[in-house]
DNA sequence: GTCTATAATTTGATAGAC
DNA sequence: GTCTATCAAATTATAGAC
């Protein structure tokens, strides 16, 4: 599985962390420079605004994302887990990493970003909810499966969100029980 | 009743606004001062540093929230309304103003904030959670009305910032009836 | 309580050498 | 692709006059 450790991918890797750590404002190309010993011209050779390196950390979050999904749901086999499958996914992400979710940190400051790197999050958020929504029992009447769409994504968001900021992860576990226990996943 | 249109006040409320909206660190005093028409040296007369007057912005805001939680159910009188005033309060919150929760906002932030600041936090959202426990029916389980009064506080949490993010609000609206109707409420 | 003035630092960004 | 050098602007503050 060639992991690339190009300085590019080294530093979308510490721009992600420190991204989803402390949001885009508290970010500098000084210091993420730093971590990785270049100076901070040399990361605006990658990425000349630092808009463009969101909208490059969004892509790839993203496209990491719905592709561990899959392949999360290829090992498994059996067609009815995968709503099992995205919380598992999510929460591997955020104990592993110990971090929020990098569309939900640019989701909360969406008002103060730029207009790009909002629409991106906004993306990442439609093809998550599409994706749960695909996954929920056809069943459903197609506005109550788009409402529960949303609220398994809401409530994922919101539990990462009140895990890391309380700094308990159990929160996020508790929540999730909660949530299958009330969907009947 | 009386609205004191003081200085300060008008200097929370500004202050308040532009954080729920960008976050604390797209946030400056300069800016805040501006907006008043007054100097940024006038604004650290109030509030010494930054994060100072963040957490003088979430001890009104925390303070306001309960007290308005409180009188909603007062009004209604009905003892097993409660969770529905939850819901109406943040709704209006939300949706009047325009604006993501100012915890919400420092809570996904908390990783890059002043500690206290985070602290803050935290304190909210138990707050928040011990309210909801109460209003849910003693018949539940201890620990299964914890784990649900957690999982509504951060589904409104996660329904407030995919609004906002995407705003539209009806987002918020869609997921509250999901959940309301999930819980049984 | 508000101002002027100022300071030290950081920030996002560019030009151009190697 | 990385560096040095530089920039203009912004940011968090402080001291002291009015």
């Amino acid at each position: 599985m060639g992991e690339l450790s190009t300085t590019l991918n080294k530093l979308l890797d510490v721009a992600e962390s420190s991204v989803r750590l402390r949001g885009y404002h508290a970010v500098s190309f000084r210091e993420l420079a730093d971590d990785l010993g270049i100076k901070s011209s040399s990361v605006h050779h990658y990425f000349p605004r630092k808009e463009d390196l969101a909208v490059a950390l969004l892509r790839r979050y993203s496209d990491n994302f719905f592709t561990e999904l899959e392949a999360q749901c290829e090992k498994l086999r059996a067609p009815n887990t995968r709503l099992s499958v995205h919380f598992k996914v999510y929460r591997e992400s955020l104990v592993t990493t110990q971090k929020f979710c990098l569309c939900g940190m640019l989701g909360a400051e969406s008002g103060g970003i730029p207009e790009v790197v909002g629409e991106a999050v906004s993306e990442f958020f439609k093809k998550n909810v599409a994706w749960v929504d695909e996954a929920l029992p056809s069943s459903l009447s197609a506005a109550d499966r788009n409402r529960k769409a949303q609220h398994i994504v809401a409530a994922m968001q919101g539990a990462m969100m009140m895990a890391s900021s309380q700094k308990d992860f159990k929160i996020f576990d508790n929540i999730v029980r909660d949530l299958v226990a009330t969907q009947e996943v």
